[in-house]
Order: structure tokens, then sequence, then C-alpha cells
DNA sequence: ATGGTGGCCCGGCCA
């Protein structure tokens, strides 16, 4: 089974894009972010012309998340499942094929002073609560997407760049490893401990082409898939060429 | 590097 995560910044921009992407890698499950559109407007006869089943979470111009699948598509679950509902479209869980799977965007913060970076550890803490409701550390789960964080100092080009900023605080980190704490693993970490290795580059100063990235986009998985976890992989050349998401997509082939 | 880009959609906000 290959499953993906591709915040694709705007399915609308990005369709012609993602159409060749699955046409060329074939994923069976893939789990997307940033949609930016309402559930009316997600092209869910495109995909199925394509083979794909799908589940959209959206709510317009902001946010948004997807799960594709051409392994079934069972129990959608928008949403958190437990406690208060998110007020945006930033996560959505599903069953394919025997593992269930969740796609989430994990808010900016935007910055450490900022209402938002609060929002951004409550929201953590209720991604903590819904991975404990729907699965259990024995079971078959991978949980992906746009965490926004990354989990390590190298997982960024420049640490002293970063002083201070989101996406590497202390706070959010330990959120990560309360995951971790639970059962879930970073499996193409475990597979590739060099550094360099990123998912995300601003699109402004040439980043990608001076390697100034991020690995913020993960695929955790409860033992029972990482173990079973063939290869794990991060896509650039999809960050390459005309029009591409700021994001790469990050795979893993899991042996069923 | 804190915008020189690129989404949203047409003036800024957001990433």
């Amino acid at each position: 089974m290959l499953i993906a995560t591709w915040n694709v910044n705007s399915l609308k921009a990005r369709l012609p894009r993602v159409q060749a992407w699955l046409e060329d890698v074939h994923p069976d499950v893939v789990l997307m972010q940033e949609t930016k559109m309402t559930d009316k407007a997600f092209p869910a006869l495109t995909f199925k012309e394509m083979g794909y089943e799908s589940a959209h979470f959206g709510q317009g111009q902001w946010n948004g998340v997807a799960i594709l699948s051409r392994l079934g598509l069972d129990n959608v679950r928008a949403n958190f499942v437990v406690g208060e509902p998110d007020g945006e479209a930033r996560i959505i869980t599903a069953d394919c094929s025997g593992v269930t799977v969740v796609s989430v965007y994990v808010p900016n913060g935007r910055a450490l002073d900022h209402e938002h970076y609060q929002y951004k550890l409550r929201w953590l803490d209720q991604l903590a609560k819904h991975v404990a409701a729907i699965a259990t550390p024995s079971g078959n789960l991978v949980v992906g997407g746009d965490y926004n964080i990354a989990p390590a100092d190298i997982d960024v080009w420049d640490t002293k760049a970063l002083e201070g900023s989101t996406h590497v605080s202390a706070a959010e980190r330990e959120r990560l490893e309360a995951l971790h704490d639970w059962g879930l693993r970073d499996v193409l970490r475990e597979q590739h401990p060099e550094p360099g290795i990123y998912s995300w580059w601003d699109y402004r100063n040439g980043s990608f082409h001076r390697g100034w990235g991020m690995r913020i986009d993960l695929l955790l998985a409860t033992s029972n898939i990482a173990d079973a976890t063939m290869w794990t992989a991060i896509d650039r050349n999809a960050r390459k060429g005309e029009q591409p998401s700021d994001h790469a997509p990050v795979l893993m082939e899991v042996s069923t």
C-alpha cells in the first residue's frame, strides 16, 4: 500500500499538477491538505475517473483536507471526534483497506506571541485525544499531513535563522513527542537519519534552489505499519517546474 | 531571508 501526504496549497490552482502526479506515482491513498475549497467545489468526479474514491472536509477559501483512496474508503469522519469541534476544516479520518488514515493540517501558529500559536498548541492537544479515540497503539494507523512542526533541528536548514520562531519551539515539539509516546513513529526519519531532508520550501527568495527548507510534512504510523514499511521518500520533483505547491509529497510503501 | 512569491480574490491577509 503506497500512502502519500501532500499539502497542495489550493487544489483549484494545483489540480493539473495533482492529476499528473497521481498518474505518475499511482499512490493508493493520498492525504491532502490546504485544498482551499468548499465540499461542493471538490473535484470528486475527476478523481473517481482516475480510480479514486474521495472524502473532503472543506470550508471555502482557507484550509480544507481530503483523503483519496483506490483501496476502499469507509467510516469517514470530518473534524475531531472528541471534544469541541474545530471551527476550521483541518482534520479528516477514514478507513482504507484495514488502515485508519488521518489527514491533518495543523495551524501554522504565525508567531510565538500570537493568539494563533495558542490555538496551534490547543489543536495539537485535541489531535492527541482524537488519535486515542479512534485507534490503539497496537492498531493500524497513519496520521499524516502538514504538521507545521519541524520535529528536530536536523529538520531545518538553519537553526539560527529560526530562533524564536514557530515550527521549532519546545512547546509544539513536546506535543509531537506526546504523539510518539502514545505510539506513533516518524518512519521516514527512522529510515533516513541523514540531514538535508525537507518537505517545504518558501516560495520567496529562491528558497528551494538554495536548500532553505524544513521537514514539516510527516507520516506518523503505529508500529504495525512502521515495521511493515518497505521504503519512504519525499518527492522533491513535485516542487520543481511550473506552478508547484510550496510543499512536496511524502511517501511510504507499506507491505500488506 | 521576514519579502524578492504565490495562494485567497482585488486590498490586504496568510503562509
